[in-house]
DNA sequence: AGGCGTTTAATACACTTGTTTGAAACGGGC
DNA sequence: GCCCGTTTCAAACAAGTGTATTAAACGCCT
């Protein structure tokens, strides 16, 4: 499939991940896929419907890309956490160094347009709803609702943050840092260790650091 | 001072955190501040100017809005972190739910431009280290400095989540949830909860969490 | 008052934007 | 071959953009 429609919907993804909708031209998407300038027009319409088009696409290929593991029944939430963090920042910042469908994503979160009710509900609700069943086997049944909700947001925020804030975190770390303990699996398991000692099913961060650092931190498999 | 140089600043603020660089005209800002359209040029020289400016004044006047306290020398860390936390949630989301300041220093932090560089190192930097130093405070001298490092990240992604995909929280958590439980205060002490209890300064989450839930989550003083 | 540097004002100028147009090219079916 | 709907193309359009220009108004000193 290289007809021009899709030539377009590919051509267009990287764009507008890199420049919102307002200040990518037409006239750059269609240079880049090699078609003529009234082709966007013709097959989308307008400028808008060929960006929710791109925005459907992308959160589409996004979950393709980097699909949660199906555990087996008697995976201990512990695990099911780590895999769910990984694969929460195997997708922000994993995939060649972050793709365009997640860049275009992350403009639809900080200012949702159209296009983004759409990318809640088929996106974002059951990915929270696979945490708090992930959360629940590990919470006592008085935990009420909003603190499920409030311990899941904390996760997925400390993963965000890595997407969001990349460019400002690269800033303050020293590269040789960076490349020494920054890597996309060694944020997971931070990411999890945290999570997993707020809620009591590991020893608390601070003992683990206490003794024998060196191994306690890259347990990658 | 309501020259015309200030009264461009206080209208180009808004505008330029609402729309982006690219997506505001001067026109739309000099008609919000009721001045020629001739006077961007005339006191920064280009738009872009003006755009430098006002993100400079945006992120002296985001910290005069909300400072960090300061904190008496005896005054315990655990104290110190929950006041950390409250000041971001505070500038996050607080202020009359969200300032221009704020949504203007996000997009410099989605999409870094030519004035990012100062906004790390004079708001960035400083509030890191003073994060850093309390979390000293609360971890054995062996523990690595990119561990410190990743936890204040943790802390930090926590308190932005909720500016960056805020209009995402409030579509997946209902309307009087919203209004009962998250609140700045109460998310600010929930997040300071969980990185107190996964450093082991408190007990954790799911043995909180099981007895007396309804005092527990409200001590907002 | 008069002169002068500073500020404001209206307008014009290129230029880019999204979109439209109408004709040309294509691809089968009879 | 010829007709047809579909697709491509180059060009043009109208609106909106940042910026430049020019003259008028202002404030202030002597």
């Amino acid at each position: 499939m290289d007809d021009t429609r899709t030539k377009l919907l590919e051509a267009a993804g990287p764009i507008f991940a890199d420049h919102g909708f307002q200040a990518t031209t037409v006239r750059d998407i269609c240079q880049r896929a090699g078609v003529n300038l009234a082709s966007v027009n013709y097959y989308f319409g307008d400028k808008e419907r060929l960006y929710v088009e791109t925005v459907k696409r992308a959160h589409g290929l996004a979950v393709d890309q980097v699909p949660l593991p199906d555990w087996s029944d008697d995976t201990p939430p512990e695990v099911k956490l780590r895999d769910f963090v990984r694969t929460l920042i195997e997708r922000m910042i994993g995939v060649k160094h972050a793709s365009w469908q997640m860049r275009l994503m992350m403009r639809e979160i900080l200012q949702p347009s159209a296009a983004c009710r759409e990318l809640v509900e088929s996106y974002f609700r059951p990915h929270l709803d696979v945490l708090l069943g992930i959360l629940d086997e590990m919470l006592p049944a008085s935990a009420p609702e909003h603190r499920r909700a409030q311990l899941a947001f904390s996760l997925v925020g400390q993963c965000l943050y890595y997407r969001v804030a990349g460019e400002i975190v690269n800033m303050l770390v020293p590269e040789e840092q960076r490349q020494r303990w920054f890597s996309p699996p060694q944020l997971a398991d931070h990411i999890a260790q945290v999570m997993l000692a707020a809620l009591g099913r590991t020893e608390p961060l601070s003992t683990q650091l206490q003794s024998d650092c060196a191994t306690g931190v890259c347990h990658t498999d």
